[in-house]
DNA sequence: GTAGGGTTAG
């Protein structure tokens, strides 16, 4: 500084100064190096009278990754104030600003300014946006860049890859980075390190391994942050050797290397461990930091070390400069309710200047109900349900803390509470309950034989099954050697006239009830032809195998049941329905895990004229359901179980967890061949032109071959077509057409019968369908965009 | 003359 200094003031003496090109290099000096000035780069730039745009950038560049990123912003208002032209470069950094921001919101704004300035395609703010959005506004918004972006590279990739990872989407971040693979793009170590993070959250050793492997093989340089996501992986899943060797052997390590190993060790028991670890840092001259100190306490909460945990506690601010944050009162408060001093463990979270949050009372109320101390519990589910009045959890919590010290009024009560809602639930979102009883038929039946051999125990009046009242001939089924099912364990099987109902009550406001179960058969080499009928008041459904729709012996199915108010009754009936006698038949059905889910009532959104068209709001998703759920032919709007669509043929409700999905979390799989698929309708304005989006993808499934799809709006027509080798691709198509007089019909039918090598019939998938009103004139920039363009030049406006 | 993506947490 000082030299450039001296540089200045030559230039002012020999007029030089006003040479904007000369001066902006002096500007770009003081904001970018490390040996710089801010300060000294916003005298200059005061001290200009007409600076460039180069000037205005390099400022907002270095307010951007200041500690005042809002800075940044202002900078930027005020070029535009000043009628500055801002340019590809300008975005790059005022981006950046916006992911640095952590209160202030603005990605959408300045999005908003992308596309006023036609710079949306340009790949460096496509991936400040994703970035941006990532950090800020949600993940839906940075995939919808990601998916529009024109072109992508691998730092797009990367950022979208690793906002899933930093926002807990581990599965998705490693089905992104599998898609990325197939696409041909070869990862560097920016993004192995979002992958390994991803692999450390959800248990994926075997992938972990396998990029370790690779970036031996390809001499990939593991430096500290590559290195750091490696030991964290093997860490976090147990691997302690494998974490320590490559700990060991890192040339560079921080202090986010160290607390790798040390929560690492902390989670897998290995608490002393984690303690000698911590107590090294001072040899490396290594300053702990707030993560590590959650580490160490943590380690004191798994081993119980009363002493040492407080001894931290209460002498981290003094030691080691680091004020006590939330997370690191949420394990003393662990550890003090573990060692039974709820009184004070109340008192502590009392003492916070922070506002408790869940995490912290939920601590509390375990160690309430691990010592049994209902007062205590009975005030922190009070403050639970002031923060998240939807927290069933609590109440479950403190239910069954009444029931245990037989306090069964208070049960009822509770129970009552619930029912009349007190807990309310949100409008238009879904939600899965307990609404039924032994839904899983895993409370055994009164008499199970000990040491029985038979699977097949036949209920009778001394033999009944909790929740649950049966006619005809049921059979209690045990998973073992002959009989398979999906999560083990035990289910019913419908024998000759066999029935099961129970009759749970409605809550809520006219609320949707959509059934989730699994159905497989008593012998897998079956003449007779069964059904198995699912009924309720206002709704009946006949399943039976017709072909094999996944791997497994079982199949997820899904049906809604109907939509009831307030205290109504439901009784759910199940019973098998023979169809070809055979008296001789040992085909009969066999249920397992029933999950209700409740869907509220149908939100709007004003940018598609169809609801669902994403395919949101269906049945649920069983963890067994890795197949899909299985939706069958259903003509009625009212009556599907896929809202505002009606069913043709077979087809497959999936989910991202586990298939490739476009868009969202869940998409439909045209499944049962030639003329199967799905259909809605709306109320359109004769005459007028609409335009009609949709994806066109495959699941991920293995399912290849070519998929054809034949789609109808109104009185148009089209086919499409997508060549699959069933590894997850999408493509996106629109066609426009006009409404009708009357309802306009707008229907997906696949027009060819698609198989996997494993005979399982398959097909393509349909996702994000879009309808909007089209106003004639070619725009690429979509109605919604526009909007957003006016709001936010509306709201730049206000903040000038 | 200016630009992008990464590791650790109750």
């Amino acid at each position: 500084m000082d030299q450039l200094k001296q540089t200045h003031c030559q230039m002012i003496t020999t007029a030089r100064i006003h040479d904007t090109y000369a001066a902006s290099r002096l500007l770009n000096f003081c904001a970018v190096s490390e040996s710089g000035d801010v300060n000294y780069a916003l005298k200059l730039f005061k001290s200009t009278p007409e600076p460039n745009s180069f000037m205005w950038n390099t400022l907002i560049r270095a307010k951007a990754s200041s500690p005042n990123p809002q800075e940044a912003l202002l900078l930027y208002i005020d070029m535009r104030r000043l009628g500055v032209i801002p340019g590809k470069h300008t975005f790059p950094f005022v981006l950046k600003a916006c992911s640095n921001l952590n209160t202030i919101k603005s990605i959408k704004q300045v999005h908003a300014h992308v596309l006023k300035f036609g710079l949306d395609l340009d790949l460096h703010i496509v991936n400040g946006l994703i970035r941006g959005y990532s950090v800020s506004f949600g993940l839906d918004n940075a995939r919808k860049v990601f998916d529009e972006a024109s072109e992508r590279n691998l730092s797009i990739w990367t950022t979208m890859i690793c906002g899933y990872a930093q926002n807990d989407f581990a599965d998705e971040a490693i089905k992104l980075f599998d898609y990325m693979i197939s696409n041909r793009y070869e990862p560097n170590g920016v993004t192995l390190s979002s992958v390994l993070s991803a692999c450390a959250q959800s248990g994926r050793l075997d992938l972990g391994r396998k990029i370790h492997v690779y970036v031996e093989e390809k001499g990939i340089e593991l430096g500290v942050i590559l290195g750091t996501a490696l030991v964290n992986m093997y860490a976090k899943n147990g691997a302690i050797p494998k974490a320590k060797q490559c700990f060991d052997g890192l040339k560079e390590k921080n202090i986010a290397t160290w607390n790798a190993m040390i929560c690492g060790l902390a989670v897998h028991g290995h608490a002393n461990e984690a303690l000698e670890f911590f107590k090294t840092l001072d040899k490396r001259r290594m300053m702990p930091n707030n993560i590590t100190l959650v580490g160490v306490l943590s380690a004191c909460c798994h081993a119980g070390l009363y002493d040492y945990g407080c001894e931290i506690f209460y002498s981290m601010k003094k030691i080691y400069g680091i004020d006590p944050k939330i997370e690191h009162y949420g394990c003393m408060v662990d550890l003090l309710g573990r060692a039974g001093r709820l009184l004070e463990a109340e008192e502590l979270i009392k003492g916070m200047v922070w506002k408790a949050d869940v995490v912290v009372y939920g601590a509390l109320l375990s160690a309430c109900k691990e010592y049994g101390n209902i007062e205590v519990a009975e005030r922190v589910v009070k403050e639970i349900l002031v923060l998240d009045p939807d927290n069933h959890g609590a109440y479950v919590v403190l239910s069954n803390m009444y029931a245990e010290a037989g306090r069964w009024e208070d049960v009822s009560q509770r129970r009552n509470v619930m029912k009349e809602g007190s807990l309310k639930k949100t409008p238009g979102l879904s939600s899965v309950d307990d609404i039924l009883q032994n839904p899983d038929f895993e409370l055994p039946i009164s008499n199970l034989p000990t040491n029985s051999t038979s699977s097949f125990v036949l209920l009778n009046e001394n033999n009944t099954i909790p929740g649950w009242t049966f006619q005809g001939e049921v059979r209690y089924v045990t998973a073992g050697a002959n009989v398979s099912l999906p999560r083990n364990g035990h289910a019913i099987m419908l024998g000759q006239d066999g029935k099961i109902n129970q009759t749970f009550t409605a809550n809520g406001d006219l609320i949707q009830y959509l059934l989730t179960f699994t159905l497989s058969l008593a012998s897998d080499n079956c003449k007779a032809n069964v059904s198995l009928v699912v009924s309720a008041p206002d709704s009946s459904a006949e399943f039976s195998f017709t072909q094999k729709y996944g791997k497994e012996t079982w199949e997820v199915y899904g049906q809604q049941l109907g939509t009831w108010g307030n205290g109504e009754s439901v009784n759910l009936i199940l019973q098998s329905q023979v169809t070809d006698t055979d008296p001789n038949s040992t085909c009969w059905p066999v249920v397992d895990t029933l999950f209700l889910k409740t869907l509220g009532p149908l939100a709007q959104n004003s940018d598609n004229l169809l609801p669902n068209g994403g395919f949101e709001l269906g049945p649920a998703f069983l963890d067994s359901s890795g197949e899909g759920v299985l939706l069958i032919s259903e003509p009625s709007l009212v009556e599907s179980a896929l809202q505002q669509w009606t069913i043709m043929g077979t087809v497959k409700y999936i989910n991202s967890k586990n298939h490739f999905i476009p868009e969202g979390k869940a998409a439909i799989e045209i499944v049962s061949g030639v003329s199967a698929g799905i259909q809605t309708a709306k109320t359109l304005s004769d005459g007028s032109n609409y335009n009609l989006e949709f994806m066109l993808g495959d699941a991920n499934d293995s399912c290849s071959g070519e998929f054809i799809v034949g789609v109808g709006a109104g009185s148009s027509a089209q086919n499409f077509s997508l060549q699959s080798n069933g590894s997850g691709a999408v493509k996106k198509y629109s066609m426009t057409f006009k409404g009708g007089p009357s309802l306009t019909q707008i229907t997906f039918l696949s027009h060819k019968t698609t198989q996997r090598e494993d005979g399982v019939f398959c097909g393509p998938v349909i996702d994000g369908v879009v309808l909007r009103a089209s106003h004639g004139h070619k725009s690429n920039l979509q109605p919604i965009l526009i909007a957003l363009v006016f709001l936010a030049i509306l709201q730049m406006s206000e903040l000038l």
